[in-house]
DNA sequence: TTACGTGCAAACGTTTTGCACAAAC
DNA sequence: GTTTGTGCAAAACGTTTGCACGTAA
């Protein structure tokens, strides 16, 4: 076998070895692009993404194989707070810029004091119980509007308004 | 923001009646057990609790009231990590502690300087694009086992060992 | 009376599974 | 040759909807 030009090509073979995991194409194809977009995609998105690379993948074997490259570590499976179920090839721990509009999610790293921060109960009931939970994690959800979105709610404010308005953004 | 037993009742009808629905049978043991329990309940469990207190809603009706209740402010819609479907009375803003093993949600406040937190890209393509989302709400979930998935872990690994242990394999 | 709420059953979208065939080891 | 992966179609799951009947205003 031989192996070109390495960049992401050889890295999800490679991967794909670590695990135990037959290096198939349908398999391949998944991890590059989860690798190369850095991006959280449905599954749905990414049966057209690959469709339109011309490596259309059936949708059972999607699945099966996104469950398999989650269980084996190499992607994180999760939900989205829309529910929307989607997959993301860096595996290390990080944080979520999330758009309350479309459900894009943006990994970034956290600046702060994090440590310091702790939880509080809320209700009467729930103090008792918290002080027997175990916590192993901190996880941040930044939410707001995606640059996209942003524009979109620019231009529908600018058109619902008529006349005055605010400088150009990029 | 301490609730007196008991008086959830009257509560759940008033609330009802503020946001101009029919305070019916159905809407009001809904409310009420929301209110009572400050869980954070599934459409499945509410079907069950509300079952077992003798009030058994038809699955149409649990949805199309919880959608209802929601959407007139009533009740916080959202789904977990889990991607499980989950309705809160409280609809002050707030923290969650989640379990990683169930799904259980806990309501928390954050001590801590929370503002001085803030996002920093993780990948190159996407620290072009972070500088323009517009971050409107930081959300805390603090992850872990809930006290009895504790316990039931505790079982499990006292039942495996016996004598001597070290690692556990996953 | 008239509008709204309920509950059944059927529809829906998403994810999983059973199976025969094909590919990888 | 054995094990594993693929893809189709069908099942399963949670949620929503159409409709006839019942109930609150």
């Amino acid at each position: 076998m031989i192996i070109i030009m390495g960049s992401s090509n050889s890295q999800a073979a490679q991967l794909l070895e670590t695990r135990s995991l037959r290096p198939t194409d349908a398999r391949r194809y998944i991890l590059e692009l989860l690798l190369e977009t850095h991006q959280h995609y449905t599954p749905e998105e990414l049966s057209e993404a690959l469709r339109s690379r011309g490596r259309p993948l059936s949708i059972a074997t999607l699945y099966q194989n996104l469950n398999k490259l989650a269980e084996k570590g190499l992607l994180v499976r999760f939900k989205g707070p829309d529910g929307v179920l989607r997959f993301d090839a860096n595996v290390a721990p990080h944080h979520h810029l999330v758009c309350i509009e479309c459900g894009a999610m943006v990994d970034v790293k956290v600046i702060g004091p994090l440590a310091r921060i702790s939880p509080k109960p809320v209700t009467r009931g729930e103090a008792l119980e918290m002080d027997s939970w175990s916590i192993q994690e901190k996880h941040i959800e930044f939410r707001g509007l995606c640059p996209a979105c942003q524009a979109k709610q620019t231009r529908k404010q600018l058109a619902a308004k008529g006349s005055k308005g605010s400088a150009g953004r990029p």
